[in-house]
RNA sequence: GGGCUCGUAGCUCAGCCAGGUAGAGCGACGGGCUUUUAACCCGUCGGUCGCGGGUUCAAAUCCCGUCGAGCCCGCCA
């Protein structure tokens, strides 16, 4: 059984209705990473509805979380913003492309979960917070800040100061919100000193906002969130969700959602995938560089609690490769990856990379040399098509270079005997030939020469790209165009 | 100090939740194929399921312990 229909059929137990939350951070270039939390309760909510249930998906994205340091990728100037809520902070790019730090990230986020077909109700802190809608579980957690602290005490084993309050106050004076510390409170407000030396009073509307840990479990109550993903930095013992779930019962009275740890994604040879770091594969990338399908099987087909080693390069091949293979087999991560219909035509990825660079992803020179190597489909146009985009990219920005390959000019280093083969087989090689009696040329030309037919091919291939070897030769010389490959032997040496 | 995950063929992993004669892919080796760049087809080799104990008619699977690897929490979120 899939591990999204072990949870599907646990979750239904419970109830034929979810509503699963994530809560990606938007305080950097959101990555594959964390799109794991989204494709993981996005497979879920698949399973649910095909157990029968109904299920939706609701994102909490935390604008109002401050920027915690001047990470790498940021500016100079930006360690004055250090410490303000994301919302608040501009758009770091030279741009200014969008309205805050927040949005700037957030945006080719949700637009790629509509590529990723992920249907997901959007909700941002700062809106939740300034609409009220966190009003009475701020109260309450002010009135039960002994009770809280008592509880985070006994859950962490770490000592809080005694005037401790599980809220912070956006500081009116310098806009920051880990500077701040709360005094006291009323039905008005709470009120604060900052270390800026300010103090003040700030509503119970975006004034401020709860702490991580409280704000998580106001969350759950607020929306109704009867299950969530989140990463395994949470799920340790003594760690948010162990908070979570005695805060959710004993202060806010609410049943805490059904818990999915996943693991990180590791970018092969590098590490985990964090975004303070920079070292991330964007998710806006990703659907660029790879089909929806596939950027979701990547996630899908590994049960949560696994590491994923990601290699965007030849190992994604391998899953490729593993994923057209199961596709015919109607395998169950497969089916969970799928967003659209899409019909596949039995032309392998791997052989379009070649026939890609042929026809220089040009798509009826590709569909017309894939033709001749004998694929046809009803679909063929359409699926490489959208395939062969895809295609390019990744040979762009992942492949290996041994993938690649590229017509050269100039001088080529030949013997004697390759020479000798050259000009013989150039002499006998007519524009009117086919792919096939240009192939079968080589073979019959070495014969004549006497030289091993794999020497020859070697001898053209080393003029052509300029390696020993390169994709299969007589559609390589046709699409090239056989008078241009004549004209190139001859200004070869 | 605490928690989680992993340990099964040379490699990557499936199988474990609901116990019933150890699997796949890749690699290696042998063969086929007048080259789809790491194409394709056929075949062979390859594992005391980390280790020790327990439960059971029966354990890779359940329980206890132990060793090794990785990560997380004990700042913030």
């Amino acid at each position: 059984m899939h591990w999204a229909d072990v949870i599907a059929s646990e979750l239904i137990e419970i109830s034929s209705f979810h509503r699963i939350a994530t809560g990606i951070s938007p305080s950097g270039h959101i990555h594959l990473g964390n799109l794991r939390e989204m494709v993981t309760a996005d497979a879920i909510r698949r399973a649910l509805i095909d157990a029968g249930g109904r299920a939706e998906l609701i994102y909490i994205a935390d604008d109002m979380d401050p920027l915690r340091r001047r990470y790498p990728f940021l500016p100079e100037k930006y360690s004055e913003f250090v410490g303000m809520p994301l919302c608040n902070i501009p758009d770091p790019d030279p741009s200014g492309c969008h309205e805050s730090y927040s949005e700037h990230f957030l945006q080719p986020f949700l637009e790629s979960l509509e590529i990723l077909g992920i249907p997901v109700e959007t909700r941002r802190a700062s809106e939740m917070y300034k609409q009220g809608l966190y009003e009475d579980a701020i109260k309450v957690a002010l009135k039960n800040s002994e009770k809280v602290a008592k509880i985070i005490r006994e859950v962490t084993g770490r000592e809080l100061e005694e005037d401790w309050y599980p809220f912070m106050p956006i500081c009116e004076k310098c806009g920051r919100i880990n500077t701040t510390k709360v005094t006291g409170f009323d039905e008005n407000g709470v009120y604060y000193s900052c270390k800026c030396g300010n103090s003040g009073k700030v509503g119970y509307k975006g004034g401020g906002k709860l702490s991580w840990r409280l704000d998580w479990v106001a969350r759950w109550k607020i929306l109704k969130i009867t299950c969530e993903p989140f990463g395994k930095d949470h799920a340790a013992a003594g760690g948010s969700y162990d908070t979570g779930k005695r805060l959710a019962k004993e202060v806010f009275e609410y049943p805490p959602p059904f818990p999915v740890p996943y693991e990180w994604i590791h970018l092969k040879g590098v590490g985990a995938m964090k975004s303070s770091k920079g070292i991330v594969i964007p998710v806006r990338d990703l659907v660029e560089t790879l089909p929806p399908e596939l950027v979701r099987y990547v996630i899908i087909r590994a049960k949560p609690e696994r590491h994923i080693e990601f290699d965007p390069s030849i190992g994604l091949l391998e899953i490729i490769d593993e994923f057209e293979e199961k596709f015919k087999e109607k395998d169950r991560s497969v089916q969970l990856s799928l967003v659209q219909e899409v019909k596949y035509s039995n032309v392998p990825f791997r052989h379009l990379i070649v026939v890609g660079q042929i026809a220089n992803w040009d798509l009826n020179k590709a569909i017309e040399i894939l033709e001749r190597s004998g694929y046809s489909s009803e679909n063929l146009k359409e699926d490489v098509e959208r395939r062969l985009r895809y295609c390019k990219v990744w040979l762009e920005k992942y492949a290996p270079k041994t993938l690649k390959f590229e017509v050269i000019s100039g001088k080529v280093e030949i013997n004697e005997e390759e020479k000798k083969f050259i000009e013989k087989y150039a002499e006998k090689l007519r524009e009117d030939m086919d792919a096939e009696t240009i192939h079968k040329l080589v073979y019959e030309i070495a014969k004549d020469c006497g030289i091993d037919a794999n020497k020859a091919f070697k001898a053209i291939y080393k003029i052509l790209v300029g390696k020993d070897y390169g994709p299969r030769l007589g559609y390589f010389i046709k699409s090239l165009g056989v008078d241009w490959v004549k004209k190139r032997f001859h200004e070869a040496y």
